[in-house]
DNA sequence: CATGAATGAGTCTTCATTCAT
DNA sequence: GATGAATGAAGACTCATTCAT
């Protein structure tokens, strides 16, 4: 991923079931490749290998390596961010808490269904040409968390898009730790309740300025 | 970043002010290579020639590419583990609301101080022997906090190390986001209040549950 | 065109009319390719597309890519020395002046004519199979106007196809400039009367050393 | 030779006395190379290995293959250009048939010196990058050419830049035929001599017509 | 010690050609 | 017959690393 954004589409467009399997074997060649040797090791000789076929094959469906690896990113990027959405535009008008645990349950999952995938593609995004698709990406997320917020009962946003834009990042960071394998045994067993507990704080935490902002202090300082 | 973690250390230990001067500017630049060409374009010749020196000498400090890429980023993350352990240790017993507040502005003061530095050492975090270093950085400093909250007078952690873990990649996620530069303009204004909110949030979740567990509830839902 | 000569024909002899009218479209498709490409791009693939068939069908009239290229040159060298041959043969036993005349009047128009197709073949031509197919062509082209020479009433060549020769080289020089595109606006303009008066000239030269090989120094010198 | 003229300069320039040999052996390789394989398959690797070097080290001195194509044809057209100017501005002034002589002869020893390189360049002269080089080569000789002309004090040429390019191309034409060696044994003996002839005859049109342009016909026709 | 030229393995990418559908 | 996906050899170019000067 060292190439601008511009370019990075697929040759053909999918239209016979033989390039349909073909473009998914490529996917998941590149994942398992990413994985197992690293971004720099990730060559075209080897993904496709790896998928059964040639390089030349490789080559007709994508124009260069990094269309590839974009695509890949692209689809991980998209199913993640359609669960997101799915979970907030069906969480909204309910109370923060419940939007909280929602919004949790649904990243978490997602990006835990396939772990191997996910992590393998932080390599990718890190490029030049991934970083504008997780842009993208994120911006669907944050808009779909921001428009949730937006709707809660029982709180109010004054700046529901920044909001939106740190509960997203903040559910990122821990899950990459997760992700990345360098979190001890238990992690991933209690990830879950502390993101909730963490994402239902930091909205009731709105919550509260809401109703009383003298309150706050209150409830939040000794 | 592609080698096993081995042998990534420099190769004379710079006695000499020479060496020091020598060895400051190859980090110097190598980050900006690596911010003006990316991770595939930091060639050991390229690294060199910007450092005014010629290739050879940088063989002279370093067995490898990766190995000064790794020294670079465990300066790094020594500079930044260092800082929040230092708030950490000077926050020991202080109410978690004084914690957060000096935990999100010596993070985020550490990680915006070299910006370019910081982001451009994604790339390098990301590669196999990159990893490991951020693994050890992270411990390091999750300790810190840790330690720190367990000394909280006003809230109690069942399970601090977690809790440290999760405040840790808390704060990482957000500064990651706006490091890699995607944030809207007001974003880095008003990080930092959201973090800290979001912190004192967390961490008097706990308080709460300790005082009275019943009453969280009662705080947290309608 | 980087093959040994042989075998270079096409692979059946176009019989039916929709042959025909195949083949022809592959040269044109050939040609198109050639001018917007290049050699070095004027791939099987892109001709057979232009062409509007597939590369398939391409294999199907040639058993080469250098076989079609050669076809093409072949074609245009055919006609190109189709028209110096009649041009030749219909001013047999004329004065040289109308001999010259006739004969850059004839060449020019044929190689102006599909100017493309004539500059577009001159990079095949470079080949190693294209000079064994300009040399043929030259041949007969050198040959009819060797004839034509040995026929003027007004003067006699020692060595007729030694004359051709040149006067064949001659023409070749300057249209092969012009059509690389090369030349001044007004030179295409002007060029045919200045081949006329050279051809003429070149001519007349062997005239009045006939005449009287001593006036030729008279003649020609002050 | 498929790029746009542009950046098709060496890489460094050769101060050092080692790298003057490493670029006179690469020129001399590259057109060893390009005689007995043909442009197509006159390879970067093939070059190097011919001239007792690794690719890299081609690399070292030409960016691209056709960077290096490029500068051996710019350095044989330079020294043709060189032999045509010196060879016009010697003959400034004199007459028209020693001008002729003296230019066919100049021409045509520069172009046999080292007919092998002339004859291997043509392929390369036909590429995009280098279309300009010989453009601006002849450019050159067509501007002395035009000037020796102007300077004849036996003839009057009304648009000598025209003339000049005439006489250029009509000393290319042939030159390229004999040189690409399909002309017969005794074609080079007697070129030359043909050559003189048929450009003083050119040129000595000119004159007749300037002393008495009635009498151009009388003498040019029977 | 510094230098930077040389090395050559390793990448990406293209393309002529074949052959199953 | 037509199609166009698959093949894989081959070419351009890069870069970490070494070593003679």
């Amino acid at each position: 991923m060292s190439t601008t954004a511009a370019a990075l589409k697929p040759r053909k467009s999918p239209v016979q079931a033989r390039s349909v399997a073909t473009i998914e074997a490529l996917h998941i060649a590149a994942i398992q490749v990413l994985t197992k040797e690293g971004l720099s090791r990730c060559t075209t000789t080897r993904i496709a290998a790896r998928a059964g076929m040639s390089v030349g094959s490789l080559y007709q469906y994508y124009p260069h390596r990094d269309a590839l690896l974009a695509a890949v990113l692209e689809q991980h990027l998209g199913g993640v961010a359609a669960a997101v959405e799915r979970a907030c535009s069906e969480h909204r008008g309910t109370p923060v808490s419940e939007m909280a645990s929602a919004l949790v349950t649904a990243y978490l999952a997602v990006k835990l269904r396939n772990s191997a995938e996910s992590k393998a593609l932080y390599a990718v995004a890190e490029g030049r040409g991934g970083a504008a698709l997780v842009a993208r990406g994120r911006r669907r997320m944050v808009a779909a968390m921001t428009a949730m917020l937006a709707s809660a009962p029982d709180a109010h946003f004054d700046d529901p898009a920044m909001t939106g834009m740190v509960l997203f990042s903040v559910l990122a960071g821990p899950v990459r730790l997760l992700l990345e394998g360098h979190a001890p045994a238990g992690f991933e067993a209690r990830l879950k309740e502390q993101l909730i507990l963490l994402v239902t704080a930091f909205l009731n935490a709105h919550r509260l300025r809401q109703e009383n902002p003298g309150r706050m202090a209150a409830a939040l300082l000794p």
